[in-house]
DNA sequence: GTCATCTATCGTAAATCGCCGATAGACGAT
DNA sequence: ATCGTCTATCGGCGATTTACGATAGATGAC
């Protein structure tokens, strides 16, 4: 994963309800769009769009049932960043776990 | 790590330049102003402001060494980002790694 | 002291972000 | 067809970010 790349995904993650939208999506699974907008203080329209940021860094998916949209987590693109992350610090020899 | 914690780490590393740093930092162990503030096609005061950035979600130390700086990664925040980072993985049930 | 070097900060302009209300578009129910 | 519900997008506002040049402050060399 190339720096773009992974600052584009830090951005999405760069934000305190995004960060809670991803919570919400990893413990259910499959969320309907209700569910999310109910959970957090902001506007509909507000957290919509932060679902868009996410869908746009490729950690979110929504896929429309019926009237409703159900959004879930992408583990793919979180992973990779993951490890792009981790590799900074494996990169590092004073920076190994102990 | 609380959420907005998280925001803040992931917003420092929300920007290419910062990565390069954090890269030439865990490359080096040790790196003196002038080796970074050169590695970059940006303005010296701009190179300083992103390692302001850095410094402030405590990712780097900086020490003052003469009339230079000497900048290192200090890897326990980046370790904390990462276990939180994980932990939405692992929040979600069918987003295990294989 | 004087000069050169290195880093941090200031001031500023352009761009982006985050928020909201309003509205548009899609679908199911009646 | 009409209504109500759900989601996405638009327009706009204030705040923040990013970039730069200019400059200040600190230190070593002479």
């Amino acid at each position: 994963m190339d720096d773009a790349t992974m600052a584009g995904v830090a951005r999405a993650l760069a934000h305190p309800a995004r960060l809670q939208i991803l919570h919400l999506l990893a413990k259910q699974t499959e969320c309907r769009g209700a569910d999310v907008f109910g959970e957090l203080p902001l506007a509909q329209s507000t957290v919509s769009e932060h679902i868009r940021v996410l869908r746009e860094a490729g950690l979110v998916n929504a896929t429309p049932v019926g009237t409703r949209t159900v959004y879930c987590l992408v583990p793919g693109v979180l992973e990779a960043y993951l490890d792009a992350v981790q590799d900074v610090l494996s990169t590092c020899p004073s920076c190994q776990r102990g």
